[in-house]
Formats: structure tokens, C-alpha cells, sequence
DNA sequence: GGCCAAACTGATAGCGTTACCATTGCTTCG
DNA sequence: CGAAGCAATGGTAACGCTATCAGTTTGGCC
């Protein structure tokens, strides 16, 4: 019996008539693009071979993966999302929570999860939280919109109480360049610390020696992080570590200004200057600018995160590239794997990624032009 | 018969019993999420009811309402995304296509459509386009992914070839921003014309004579049409369209940096310069800074768009605010209309929406110091 | 009180896909 | 030479929701 039903479909799979005869489109198909169903048909096997087929797994003879394949071709198929997530069981969303980071920052941060998320065929949701919200309407609002795990971007990543928040929810979460300890929370970022390291050490080859530093905002625990790159590296080349050189920014254009200005003010002042992240970079470049001062001629500014306004200024910076894009794609991709752990029962240690940074040189440093090198204050 | 199911039903919906009989969890079912059928049983209604409630039709009492509205409180149910749009039947897919526009456009860009998106329940899918890629190839992967149609924001709306395609392949597009007069694409724009007449006449009123301006990439329509309303706003006031004052810009810093440099160094400089875009704007007052004019004391510099760069620098600069946000809602929600109006098979025309600008005035713009006005060259 | 229309609510049948077994046709081994 | 094993494929039943139409109330009116 069932043996004549197989003959009967083989018999027939080669013609038409099939994908003729289930034509009976049903009225509540308003788009008539194929289905799964029309591509079996059209290749004579069985739709759960193309599902196999197009889910890429391996048992599918070769010359059958060949006739599904052609009927995908032929029938310009293209499976449906919703079915597929219907069907497979594991609906995930995952939430983007960003607060008014640089919005070239988020520009690229924001490309990077999106691709990612679709790869991994999850829903991406971007929120945005403003000073003005509670935490716990965030939260709730989070926990409304089946949300089973967010991305925090700096500078939500270290902001205590959201973490908190999160925790008591439930709410898995990653911690995106963050700098602070590991802990529970899993997180993706660089070595901040390293790498202010390497800028400095580089400034230092380089021949500076009084080298002025602005800091980061320190509601940001990368701030410190960098902080102490630059500390590191002056104390072991033996240089002594000015607190006239160094001043306060908040990671703003308008803060590097006041910095560079008081730095730049000093009676004796640095050689270079290094700021903790390009915008104030870029002030700094502009203070020097209308003080008459070339740069690199007369004073070498170094930046950090290499966003686009490194290159749209002149000249254009030397900075600590961070892979801001790769950055949200792992974050996605660890949240991902999170939750799947979770689902499963096996709740594994939270991951800490630390992915590679790199100094770009461009043409914001340069050599020092008088007193090679004295040391001393 | 009927009527003893309803009273039973009746009878236990108070209790907890049908949703502890209904407990006999699929062994599918991975996360333990509440569905319909939990808030139904617990409500004591049909599903349907429950959907009637969740999508706000009118039909539903407001007792039968209320019930419902309380059991989804209790469980804690969110309705699944997948299962909505597999049963609604109309799956839609949007594209994004961009092309390194300014990132602070982008992010502004990415953020507004993906909340329409979400919104209007579509799914948004962000393609990047470089100049290597060819159109045909974009074009094909983006039939193989089921996107319905595309939202073109500045510079590929104005890309005819990549137009052209689309309409080829029956791909609807919303152009953004473009400049180009209406034609049979849908496009989302603001009046560049008039927001740069505008901006001219303000700059006239102020006491200006002598304008210079920096035209934007002649790649984008929206440049000619910004250069129209200067030349507009001048010959209105009997002012000279002086061929000296104006200098080829392409809407980048550095073009910026050449432009200004060579309108400054003119014999009789003007007294202020409007460029066509903010990045074009900062370079222009960073040029004023190093030839020691002061903003906008001795130049006054207005931009256009106001991007986020425009409140960076010092001082923050006068210009033209896009709604750049309410241009990416409005797009998608022209396209979702677009598509849903041919599917249901009347075409009606393409869309033309022109949202409001604002001129922004802030730090850079003065009255000119000297030469109140004389008008001659 | 009874009747009719209008307002509400419910039963049923999918939407397109995949998970889970059952089945088939072969090969291989005792 | 038949049983067992294996690889490839198919059947069936969900996944969670909504469209459609068929009831069932309800309220107004005579």
C-alpha cells in the first residue's frame, strides 16, 4: 500500500502535475511565494528532505541534495523565518540597551550585533535609556517585550544598579568594554590597560618624555583601566608620573578642550599629550591649533577607540584601534550561548572575552623637537 | 450541549485547576514561556478573546477585557513574534541598504527605522553596499533573502544605476533625502531649497553681504538643491552671486579643510560662510582657528544637518536640523504601506513625503564686525 | 415576555517549518 | 540465506497564533 503511494510520487515527480494539483492556494495566502511544500513537490521527495537539505545536514544523499537544490533555484525559494523559529522551538530576543554613547561608536557597534544577531537568528531589540527613566521601568519593560538577554554597551556596563537590576530579574546580560574585574557577569572587551600601555611605551620610544595624559570619565571603569597603562609604562622607563600633566576629561569634545587648555597652559609644558579617547583628542588638537602650535611639529596627540573622527580631522590621529564591530558580534554570539546553556540546565561560568586592539600610527605623533630628553621636572 | 461546556467552563475559571490540567507540557517546548491558551484557561475565555485583546480590537467588553488583561499580568505573557506573523500571513522583510554615509547619520538612521520596524512588525535587515560589490549581486542576494523592498538613504538614492536594478528586479524602494524631483520612486525628504534659502536670508538678515558657501558632493542631488536656495535667498536681497566665494565641497572634512582655506584666502574674504554640511562647517571654523579669526566674531560659519558633530566643536554651530530620525520611521512606514497596497493589488502612486526642518541657531553666527553692508564687490 | 438585530465570543482550520519516530531499501555478517 | 544493522527518506504532529465563520449573548422595542 504504501509502497504504490511511493511509486506513484516517484512515478510522477518529474512532471508538473504535483505542484499543479496542490495549487488550491488557500485564501489566506496573500503573498504566493513558495513554500517548503512547492519545493518538494517540484523535486519529487518529501518536504522534510529540504528542510534537511536547506538546514545543510549531512545525511542527504548527493544526488538528492542535487533535486532539492535545483527546485530551490527553480522555485526562487527562500525559506520563512517565522516558521523556522515557530517550529524550531527557541525564540530568542535579545535587547541592545544604549545610552548616548559617540554615535559613531554606536553606529558601528549597532551594524556589528544586527549582523550578528540575523547569523545567529535571533531578534535583535535596540532600546535606548535616557537619564529621565527608572531602571526598573527599563526592566520591566525588558521583561514585557520576552526579552531573555541584553547587551550593555559602555557606559550602561558599569553602571552598578542596572547590572543589579538585571541580575535580580533574571535577565542575563554582557558587559561590552567594560573595565572592570571579572565577575559573574560575562563580558567582551579589550585590554584597556595594555594598550594605554603600548601608546605610552610608544610615545616614550618615540623620544617624549614629559607626556601629559587626560583622563576618562570615571563613571567608566575602562577610564582607570587606561589610566594605568600610562602609569605603568612611565614608572618603568623610570619617568616620573606629573600630576600637572595630567587632568580630568569626561570622554567629551568639551571637556578635552578645558583639559588641553590647562594642560597646555603649564609654564613648561608637555610634548605630547595623550587622551584617553579621540574626541578629547581632537580638542586637544584644536587647543594646540589655536595656541599656534603644530601638530605633530611642536606637540604629538595621540587619541584612543579610533572612531571616525580620527580620520575626519587633520591630522588625522594616531590611536588605540578598539574592534568595536567584532566586539558586538561576540557579544551577541556569548549571550547567544549563554542562554542556550541556560535552556539546557547547565549554566557554565560566565565568558570573558578579550579581543585583540592594535596602535594605529598616523600623523597626530611625531618626535619631540627640543630637549631629547631630560627626565627630571 | 454547548451551553453545559460554557457553564463548566464558566464554573472553573476562577480556579487553577485548567491550567494545572493543562500542564501536559509538549516535550517541544523548550522554554516554559506562558502561550495564549495559559492566558485563555486562565482567564477563562477562548483564545481568541486573548487575541482580540493583545491586538486592541474594539469588540471585546470591557469585563471579558479586564479578565483577560489580568491573566496576562499573572502569567507574565508576552505573545510570540514568530507565531503572529507566521499565522497573520504576511511576512515582510525590509532592507536597508547604506553606504557609508556619516556615522552619526547612520546611527541616527539605524536607530529610527529599527523602531518603526519593530513598530509596524516587520523585519529589518541592514546591508552594507561597497563600491567593490556590484549592484547585480547586491540586488540578487537581496531576492534570495525575501526582502520585500528597500529604504535608500543618502548617498544610494541618488545612485540611478542601483535604482534602476531594484525597479528591475520589482524591488518598491523609499528614497531618503534625495534631491531629485519626484518620480515614480517613493521618497521621504525635506525642502533642501527652502532650508537653504532660509538659512541665506538669516545670514542676510543678520548683515551679511559678502556669503560664501561650500557646495556639497555633486553626487547627491540634495547639493544642487542647497546651492538653489543660496543663489534663491541672494538675488532675492539683490546681493551678486559672486563665483570667488564659492568652492567645490564633497561633504567631507578634508574637502571642508581645501574649501574654506581657498575662499579665506581671498584679497576680500566674506564675512561669512554657509557650507552644505556640518562636517564641511567644522573644518571651515578650524580653519578660521588656525588663521586666527575668531568665531563668530571675525567669520561666521553655519553648516547643515546637524549631526552630532555640530555640538561637539567650539563653538557649536548654527545649522540646519534634519529630522534624520522621523525621515527613517516615515520611510519605513511609506514602504510597509507601499507593499501592503500591492499586495492587495491596487498600486496607487508613489508616496512623495517632505518633513520639516528647523533652522538652529547656536554659537556661530554673528552680525558682521565690520562693513555693516556695502553690497558692491 | 418575546423577538430581532447587533454586539460579542468561540470552534475550527490553517500559516510554513522542524522534531521525532517509522519506514524503506540495502549492505553485511553469522 | 535470513537476521541484523545502517543510511536515507517519509509521515505525523506539533510550534503559538489569527482568519473566518458560526454560534451565543445582550439590549431595545413592541
Amino acid at each position: 500500500m504504501t509502497n504504490d503511494v511511493a511509486a506513484i510520487l516517484a512515478a510522477t515527480s518529474s512532471i508538473e502535475s504535483i505542484a499543479a494539483l496542490s495549487d488550491t492556494r488557500s485564501s489566506r495566502r496573500q503573498r504566493n511565494a513558495p513554500t517548503i511544500n512547492d519545493v518538494a513537490a517540484h523535486a519529487g521527495v518529501s518536504p522534510m528532505t529540504v528542510s534537511r537539505v536547506i538546514n545543510g545536514e549531512q545525511v542527504v544523499r548527493a544526488a538528492t541534495r542535487a533535486k532539492v537544490d535545483a527546485a530551490i533555484v527553480a522555485l526562487n525559494y527562500a525559506p520563512s523565518a517565522a516558521a523556522r523559529t515557530l517550529a524550531g522551538g527557541d525564540e530568542t530576543r535579545i535587547g541592545l540597551l544604549y545610552s548616548n554613547p559617540s554615535s559613531s561608536y554606536l553606529s558601528e557597534f549597532l551594524v556589528g550585533s544586527l549582523d550578528q544577531a540575523s547569523r545567529s537568528s535571533v531578534d535583535l531589540v535596540v532600546e535606548k535609556w535616557d537619564e529621565e527613566t527608572s531602571i526598573a521601568s527599563v526592566v520591566a519593560h525588558l521583561l514585557r517585550g520576552r526579552i531573555d538577554g541584553v547587551i550593555l554597551p559602555p557606559p550602561l556596563c558599569d553602571l552598578d544598579e542596572m547590572v543589579e537590576a538585571l541580575d535580580k530579574a533574571g535577565i542575563p546580560a554582557v558587559a561590552v568594554a567594560s573595565g572592570r574585574a571579572p565577575s559573574a557577569l560575562a563580558a567582551v572587551s579589550i585590554d584597556d590597560r595594555q594598550a594605554a600601555y603600548e601608546m605610552t611605551r610608544h610615545l616614550i620610544a618615540l623620544g617624549h618624555s614629559r607626556i601629559g595624559f587626560i583622563k576618562g570619565n570615571p563613571n567608566q571603569t575602562a577610564s582607570a583601566r587606561r589610566f594605568e597603562g600610562y602609569v605603568a609604562a612611565l614608572t618603568e622607563a623610570n619617568l616620573p608620573v606629573q600630576d600637572e600633566l595630567i587632568a580630568q576629561g569626561y570622554f567629551t569634545y568639551r571637556s578635552g578642550l578645558d583639559a588641553a587648555e590647562h594642560i597646555l597652559a603649564l609654564l613648561d609644558p608637555p610634548t605630547a599629550i595623550f587622551a584617553s579617547n579621540d574626541d578629547m583628542a581632537a580638542a586637544t588638537v584644536a587647543i594646540a591649533h589655536r595656541s599656534g602650535l603644530d601638530v605633530p611639529g611642536d606637540l604629538t596627540v595621540c587619541g584612543f577607540d579610533d572612531t571616525s573622527l580620527a580620520t575626519t580631522i587633520w591630522p588625522e590621529l594616531t590611536t588605540i584601534r578598539q574592534p568595536i564591530s567584532a566586539m558586538a558580534r561576540a557579544a551577541v554570539e556569548v549571550l547567544v550561548r549563554q542562554l542556550k546553556g541556560r535552556r539546557s540546565g547547565d549554566a557554565e561560568a560566565a565568558e570573558h572575552l578579550v579581543l585583540d586592539h592594535a596602535l594605529i600610527r598616523r600623523q597626530s605623533d611625531a618626535a619631540p623637537r627640543i630637549r631629547p630628553r631630560l627626565g627630571g621636572r
